[in-house]
DNA sequence: TGTTTGACGGACA
DNA sequence: CTGTCCGCCAAAC
């Protein structure tokens, strides 16, 4: 079907949305749980466009480098602080911050 | 229809 | 640690 990338979405909306406060996942592992590995970028352009209004918490997907990917970086730390996590020059530490799924 | 772009990832120097 | 290169993929040109 056509809508196979619109799963994906679904699948994507709701990882995210189980990653617990205080925690973080990346592009890659997110894209993982949804069943599509190789769809890292996917997952990054689907929260790109959420509106800004939304209530997922996004802030807490990151990429494999322990970065912050998103255009606003600003906006993303504030949020990522205000809930403990110690970022630090741009980078965090997935070591100890990253949700353990596997 | 070919090329570029992007909130990625991993390997490597 | 930083920067480079390449594989991957859908959307936008």
């Amino acid at each position: 079907m056509a809508d196979s990338q619109e799963n994906i979405k679904h699948q994507v909306w709701q990882i995210v949305n189980a990653i617990p406060q205080g925690s973080v996942a990346t592009y890659g592992q997110v894209a993982r749980l949804a069943g599509a590995p190789q769809h890292s970028r996917l997952v990054g352009r689907i929260l790109s466009q959420l509106p800004r209004s939304t209530r997922l918490p996004w802030h807490r997907v990151i990429n494999s480098q322990g970065k912050i990917s998103n255009p606003n970086p600003k906006r993303q730390q504030d949020r990522l602080e205000q809930e403990g996590i110690v970022v630090l020059r741009g980078r965090i530490s997935l070591k100890q911050y990253q949700w353990q799924t596997d």
